[in-house]
DNA sequence: AACGCGGGGAA
DNA sequence: TTCCCAGCGTT
């Protein structure tokens, strides 16, 4: 199909049926880029709420570089790729630093910021700046690969620069903003992953994967992801009120969240053989949960919990220090980053 | 180039 | 169950 015809038609399309949402119509870069980082790999329904609370958390770019990461983490907390969270606030810091306060303007200059990519680059130069960099995500695949029957495997890093390159041939220079837009709302409400919209879709007659038959072979995707299982054994060590936790360190999952001092085992074990591991001097072993099974995109976590009562004052304290865990109060646990896994257990037990 | 990284909703 | 979401950084 004539690339003209396409870009006419879709911003015709999207005139009538866009989505109207909080940062659309506004010219601020901050907003923008917010909305941008919370929206990766993120459906809008899930990260709208989010985005309401940062912005009214942190106004201004200023306010959010200010706060402290905890914090960040703490209102990420339920959003999921946490990395998202503390790029957020290292760039927030970066612009304020290192750009005066304000957004570079142009593609190659916010690629150089933290947790910006090739996508996000695009989305905020054209939005917010008004740039024709076109913007190459999910909907922006499916929506190219079936309707100009672009057959590159997505799964492969050099495809999103095919892509790239036809979105950019057709990005109209007047209003690269509402092309993007409408692009990526096309695929999101109309040209779907499964059962798209094809009876009223405006490109039906000239879709190459209509024509074709190919609506669920596009766009190919060879790449399947391998879920590791993980078995969790945490335990609670309490004293009077208090509850002792650690901050997750890099190279796993939740980096920057807290949880309680974990054994892991690659395989299912016995909760007696969890306690051998454990000096019970002087601990009462209290309630222990069922088995949660926990699913991440690639790991299947099943947890245990197991609360232990630490009599002494002296034994809590040489605990803390031997396993390079923190006390807190409940309410401190509350204002601190925690995943979701961990926060559920605490609502269901001790909040 | 390959891999790791959350949580939730739709079908 | 399976798929995928306004992807990015590290190795």
């Amino acid at each position: 199909m004539q690339a003209e015809v396409f870009v006419n038609q879709l911003i015709k399309w999207h005139q009538t049926q866009k989505r109207e949402l909080p940062w659309r119509g506004i010219a601020d870069p901050y907003k923008i880029w917010l909305s941008e980082i919370i929206l990766q790999q993120t459906r809008v329904n899930q990260g709208l709420p989010y985005y309401l609370r940062f912005i009214a958390a942190y106004p201004t770019v200023q306010d959010l570089a200010n706060a402290s990461e905890a914090e960040v983490l703490r209102l990420w907390q339920g959003l999921g790729y946490y990395s998202r969270a503390r790029n957020l606030h290292a760039c927030a810091k970066m612009v304020v630093n290192e750009y005066n306060g304000s957004f570079p303007n142009n593609f190659d200059e916010l690629l150089k910021l933290k947790g910006i990519g090739r996508y996000t680059a695009a989305a905020i130069a054209s939005l917010a700046f008004n740039k024709a960099n076109a913007v190459v995500d999910g909907n922006v695949y499916r929506v190219l690969s079936r309707v100009f029957g672009i057959t590159n495997d997505i799964s492969e890093a050099k495809t999103q620069k095919v892509f790239e390159a036809k979105a950019n041939a057709m990005i109209p220079a007047d209003q690269p903003g509402d092309f993007n837009q409408a692009l990526m709302d096309f695929g999101a409400t109309h040209c779907t992953p499964k059962k798209p919209l094809c009876i009223t879709c405006p490109f039906q007659a000239e879709c190459f994967a209509f024509n074709k038959g190919m609506i669920d072979q596009l766009p190919v995707k060879t790449k399947k992801v391998k879920v590791r299982k993980r078995y969790f054994y945490y335990l609670l060590f309490e004293h009077k009120g208090k509850l002792l936790m650690k901050e997750r360190g890099p190279k796993d999952i939740w980096q920057g969240l807290n949880d309680f001092h974990l054994i892991e085992e690659k395989k299912p074990i016995a909760v007696e053989s969890v306690l051998a591991k454990v000096d019970l001097q002087g601990i009462t072993v209290g309630d222990i949960s069922e088995p949660v099974k926990h699913i991440l995109t690639h790991q299947q976590i099943f947890a245990q919990f197991i609360r232990l009562e630490v009599k002494e004052m002296n034994k809590f304290v040489a605990l803390s220090n031997d396993l390079e865990l923190k006390s807190f109060s409940l309410k401190a646990i509350h204002d601190l980053p925690k995943p979701v896994l961990v926060n559920n257990y605490l609502k269901e037990n001790l909040f």
